[in-house]
DNA sequence: GAAACAATAGCACGATCGTTCGTATTTTCT
DNA sequence: AGAAAATACGAACGATCGTGCTATTGTTTC
């Protein structure tokens, strides 16, 4: 009947996992404890245990469900775009949108994993972080070099500079938002991929920016008009 | 005979809040086990706490000499320079020297403090961390005001944003040259600051932001050139 | 229905955590 | 010099950590 294969303890396995990508989003991936997470679950943490052979296997499957869920919140929404600038201008709208909705608990999994590991000695783990890290600015650096092929961003451009800059007004919003539980520093971050875009945007770049903006805010009207619409509904 | 009255247990009382500072910019301050610094530092685990009557006092004590250190680092060799866009430049370049120069082994006291208790629930630790931030914000922002009064940034600027922005880029700086051991990121952080800087600047400005690069370099190819000749001199 | 297997629970281990207490040593004050 | 105070130590506490081992439950398979 059911079209995969799934022992039965494989269900159980990612409800654990996904739980433990929230916690270890706030508390960190060394934070996160196996008795908390097994009375979380409602189950013994020898139970839970038994599902990792170590705290380390634990980890890494943790990273492997959150980095899943990065695909789907994050990357895959943007690669419904137009490659290029407009890509470029979805990965990081994509990934605002990801802090606000507030996809992990504590913000992004992954700057809170590179926070965390990033002065420690190496292991699996850490190795594993600086993987996705430089996966994802893989895919910035990329979506700046079609652009860049595609005239609309300057020939002059450096795309790792570039991604580099977007990079860090995200990850910058993303801490900010939570210390100070203050949204207004998302639209900081859109304020400065907006200005980052446009500096480096040749008159064709220019142009789609400046439709992009105009296809997102009405966009935003419109839902803002609808939730005030419901009034009266319920 | 001292000039100043010190119980003999307030020397090692700092000495222990210095190895403090150090171990908790790479384990963090929930890491921080008493256990551990006692053993590095040589003495008992009570002996040791005895001078803080908890875990939480130890972590606000080491705040404390991590805020001073941060300021004689930092903000002290910034505040040599003109007020205006030169000291708003210094501060950029000091804080990018003092992460480069490792002031603290695992990178910057408090972006690692931040990133730990962004997520976590309130408490007087995080809230000393979070006021920290704030007075480093405002003093970026508060230069970047003087500049502007000086007409040496526009006055179309916003303050915040511009400081936003400068802090982003040093923020990534830090957590990427950790991560990934590439003391590049810094050059792209300093990259990031003088066309920030520059972006938003008057002629006056621009004048002055183009001194204050000339006086740098060469200061740095003279430091090079020194080191170059201390060859067969011991 | 019995046998085989996967999944969970129970219990105990050594280690380490923050913390307390009583005591010994050192320094400071009178 | 002697009293008082500051400082450090050693031992132990309850709690929690990660991790094993054994038994018990529940689900497939013959």
């Amino acid at each position: 009947m059911s079209s995969r294969i799934t022992h039965v303890g494989a269900k159980t396995r990612d409800a654990i996992l996904q739980a433990a990508a929230d916690v270890a989003s706030v508390e960190g991936l060394e934070g996160l404890s196996i008795g908390r997470l097994a009375t979380e679950m409602g189950m013994s943490k020898s139970g839970l245990f038994a599902h990792f052979g170590s705290k380390e296997e634990l980890q890494l499957a943790t990273i492997e469900v959150a980095r899943k869920r990065y695909v789907r919140e994050v990357i895959a929404p943007a690669m419904k775009s137009e490659v290029g600038l407009a890509q470029l201008h979805a990965l990081c709208q994509s990934f605002l949108s990801y802090v606000e909705r507030r996809v992990f608990p504590g913000g992004c999994f992954f700057a809170a994993a590179m926070a965390e590991f990033d002065a420690k000695s190496e292991g699996p783990v850490r190795e594993r972080i600086a993987e996705c890290q430089t996966i994802w600015m893989a895919s910035l650096e990329h979506a700046t070099k079609v652009a860049r092929h595609k005239r609309q961003l300057r020939s002059s451009i450096d795309p790792k500079q570039l991604a580099f800059e977007l990079e860090a007004a995200m990850l910058a919003a993303n801490w900010y938002v939570h210390m100070f539980s203050d949204p207004a520093y998302l639209e900081r971050a859109r304020g400065s991929v907006q200005s980052r875009l446009a500096d480096d945007a040749t008159p064709t770049g220019l142009r789609m920016l400046k439709a992009l903006n105009n296809s997102a805010t009405p966009s935003m009207t419109r839902q803002t008009l609808d939730r005030a619409g419901q009034n009266g509904s319920r």
